[in-house]
DNA sequence: TTTTGAGTTGTTCGA
DNA sequence: GTCGAACAACTCAAA
């Protein structure tokens, strides 16, 4: 029996220092702590981080390891699998106790689950704490009982029966005893962090790390959170919260901003703000009791879904050469800063499944590599959405329009402009459809379709009726 | 137990 | 230009 009791925390989707149980119990037993973070890249259900996420992750981690650097401590980096790894950590150092917070993604939590026990089959004691998610996905259930399959009644039963706690408080880390030698740690590269980006313009958009996080998300609530409900649908506009990669990461846990949104002044903005955070609750509650939904519809009748199998629109779609002005500003903001306006993501989800009729899985795989904040709940329930195959999703016959989704929600042309530049000297009433404008147009905007940019892909009122003819045939 | 009604991030058409 | 209706299907809760 050692008198100073030393703690392994395991990092995992959670890489911050506030709200965090696991750290803050591991602090106040005494002793030496030893934060963990395991990359692994099968965690079981074939969808390993793509590179968005590493991206992100190499300079997440690198800013929670800065911070325990402050006070004497080190974020010990490994690569392999964790029962081993953290076996091996606790052998070489002594330490008895494991301590993590729960996790949320079905194939993590089933992953954590062996962990533990087989830890415990080497006497090493494991404690784990409240996990990154409000509500439990098994408790909130139908009043017949069962999951939900639409959002509305489920945002009605959570706000009956989910208490929603408090964050915990940011450890005093500084009153953690040193640790003479620390376990080896690996580098950028043997963790298979080492992401190299088209462009630097991603680096020039976001600060990974939670300090960062913790600024964005004050700036957020304190200032256009309450214009959130009418400026979320502007990707011309910073009026959404930009914070997904941030609970991506866990730099921020859903009790956090869940606490600083309910703060602010009531009001349509922040109650708007409160159901898109309850939306990712929803994204659970589904991915856990219909886990195979990675990859199979959740409605059974899409089986016989005559997807197309469109290998060249696929590509064209992917590197923003639509023909659309939206859709494809949309495809090169995601390859450029690995995320992309959520609005304008539904509108290039819609394009992919029913104007080109690309298979959804197509759509979730090139999301996974390139976004930053690229979540296996979300991402499954957006795409499943936006085909209709999913979770209260749309009638079939609710094709978005790319030109009068954009006309509505870029009205001005800015985000166009910005994306999609050699558009940029066309006038506003032609902006959002370059095929419509006249060759004097063109002309003085110095834009030849076919050459500059392409004509459209398919035709949007012909690819509609052939995308309502084949809903109808399956229905 | 059965019925009813509200809800669902849109588009198009015609008055 | 603006407006309401039509476009089908299904979930869920309340009557």
């Amino acid at each position: 029996m050692s008198s100073t009791p030393l703690t392994v925390v395991w990092f995992e989707s959670d890489l911050r220092t506030h709200d965090n149980p696991a750290l803050t119990a591991a602090v106040k037993r005494g002793g030496p702590v030893i934060p963990v973070y395991i990359q692994d890249e099968d965690i079981g259900d074939g969808w390993a981080d793509g590179k968005g996420v590493r991206w992100w992750l190499r300079r997440s981690l690198a800013a929670l390891d800065d911070q325990f650097g402050e006070v004497g401590l080190k974020l010990i980096r490994r690569r392999g699998q964790p029962g081993p790894v953290l076996a091996d950590i606790a052998d070489s150092t002594g330490a008895d106790t494991v301590r993590w917070n729960g996790r949320v993604r079905p194939a993590r939590r089933e992953r954590a689950d062996s962990v533990a026990e087989y830890l415990n089959e080497r006497d090493l004691e494991v404690q784990r704490h409240t996990p990154d998610l409000l509500h439990d996905p098994d408790a909130v259930e139908t009043t017949s009982g069962g999951p939900y399959h639409v959002y509305t009644p489920f945002w009605n039963k959570f706000r009956d029966v989910v208490q929603v706690d408090d964050p915990v408080p940011r450890p005093d880390l500084e009153e953690v005893p040193a640790l003479s030698e620390w376990p080896r740690s690996h580098g950028w590269d043997e963790l298979g962090l080492s992401v190299t980006w088209d462009t630097d313009d991603i680096e020039d958009v976001w600060t990974p790390g939670e300090p960062a996080a913790l600024s964005r998300l004050k700036t957020f609530t304190d200032g256009h959170i309450s214009a959130y409900d009418r400026a979320r649908d502007r990707p011309d506009q910073d009026g959404t919260s930009r914070l997904s990669p941030r609970l991506r990461t866990g730099e921020l846990s859903p009790r956090q901003v869940w606490a600083a949104a309910a703060e602010t002044m009531p009001g349509d903005g922040s109650e708007t703000y409160l159901q898109e955070i309850v939306w990712r609750e929803f994204s659970y509650h589904l991915l856990h009791h219909y886990p195979e939904t990675t990859r199979e519809p959740l409605r059974d009748k899409f089986r016989d879904f005559d997807w197309r199998d469109a290998p060249d629109e696929l590509n064209r779609w992917q590197r923003g050469q639509t023909g659309y002005p939206i859709v494809d500003a949309g495809m090169r903001q995601l390859a450029q800063i690995g995320w992309m306006h959520n609005r304008v993501r539904m509108i290039v989800a819609s394009f992919l499944t029913k104007d080109l009729r690309i298979h959804w899985l197509h759509g979730a795989e090139w999301f996974w590599q390139k976004l930053v904040d690229a979540d296996l709940a979300n991402n499954t329930m957006g795409w499943q959405w936006a085909a209709g195959c999913g979770a209260d999703a749309q009638p079939f016959f609710r094709i978005f329009n790319p030109v009068s989704q954009g006309e509505r929600h870029d009205p001005n042309g800015d985000y166009v402009r910005r994306w999609v530049p050699e558009l940029a000297d066309l006038p506003d009433d032609v902006l959002h459809a370059p095929w419509r404008a006249d060759s004097q147009v063109l002309d003085a905007a110095e834009v030849t379709l076919g050459e500059d940019y392409p004509r459209p892909i398919v035709d949007h009122s012909e690819a509609r009726d052939r995308a309502l003819e084949e809903y109808n045939r399956i229905k």
